[in-house]
DNA sequence: GTGGGATGGGCAA
DNA sequence: TGCCCCTCCCACA
């Protein structure tokens, strides 16, 4: 279900119900394998880099976990609730309780494999230590299709396909430029927008990416259907020029852009 | 009621 | 490149 926004507020919310607290951990239904290591122990700490989560039980003893396109948490005061669907990994103290379903993967990592994830991720939008300048440095360099870049977890990390369609949108850029067109000021203004579009939309729990002078109606709350300005509106008008959005497959994943104002 | 698609990525081939 | 993990929602009948 997440980008980087949510893996972000999954972290802190869990941290703070259950780090510092003895934990009791199982797994329902299989697919974690390693549930009773874990019962029993302190969490302490949890961290996210890009959409990968670690639940920090010791330096050997780090939960990876990765949601993937499927995978979500469910979280609630005790008691637990009954057991219902594939319930892959649950934990729990006096308090709280949080509940994994569907992760691409849920495993034990050790110091160093988990610091070879790290090693390969590009820079966090949402994390204050990250240095977009190698990124910057590796798109100007390619022929490779921008939108396809901004997609690259080594290069970026924590960018999905919602946060790909509307950066490029608000920076009017063609998604199928070459990543070497794309000029120094464009990364860095696109870098900037990331920067405060997504801890805005980890704070909202939803993704909000339209200006509001660019909706077509001013309304309080927000409207779904004007939360972004082209990510699954193909076909639909654009808030801004009136063009007809288009969508296109590019690497797997489906692109949403204006022809009119990403033109280029 | 049904079927297709979706915020992701690892894997086999 | 295509398939898979597994869940929900929407368009369409």
């Amino acid at each position: 279900m997440p980008e980087g926004n949510e893996i972000h507020r999954f972290a802190k919310q869990h941290a703070a119900a259950l780090a510092g607290h003895r934990l009791h951990v199982d797994s329902p239904n299989g697919g974690f394998p390693d549930a009773t290591v874990l019962d029993g122990r302190t969490l302490k700490s949890v961290e996210a880099y890009g959409k990968h989560l670690g639940y920090v039980f010791g330096k050997d003893l780090i939960v990876h976990v990765h949601l993937g396109m499927y995978g979500d948490f469910w979280e609630g005061q005790m008691p637990l609730p009954p057991e219902k669907g594939a319930l892959r990994l649950r934990m729990w103290n006096k308090t709280d309780w949080i509940e994994l379903r569907g992760a691409t993967d849920c495993s034990i990592f050790d110091e160093e494999k988990w610091a070879a994830l790290l090693a390969r991720l590009g820079a966090d939008p949402l994390r204050d230590d990250a240095d977009p300048d190698p990124a910057f440095a590796v798109i100007r360099k390619r022929k490779t299709a921008i939108g396809l870049l901004l997609m690259d977890q080594r290069i970026f990390s924590g960018i999905g396909n919602i946060f790909r369609a509307e950066l490029l949108y608000r920076a009017r850029i063609d998604p199928m430029r070459p990543g070497k067109d794309v000029s120094l000021a464009e990364l860095r203004s696109i870098w900037k927008d990331a920067c405060k579009l997504m801890p805005e939309a980890m704070e909202d729990r939803r993704i909000v990416t339209t200006r509001p002078k660019d909706r077509p109606h001013a309304r309080r709350p927000v409207q779904d259907e004007e939360v972004h300005y082209v990510y699954r509106r193909h076909n639909k008008p654009c808030f801004v020029c009136g063009a007809t959005i288009k969508r296109q497959e590019m690497g797997g994943r489906t692109v949403y852009w204006c022809p009119q104002c990403q033109a280029n």
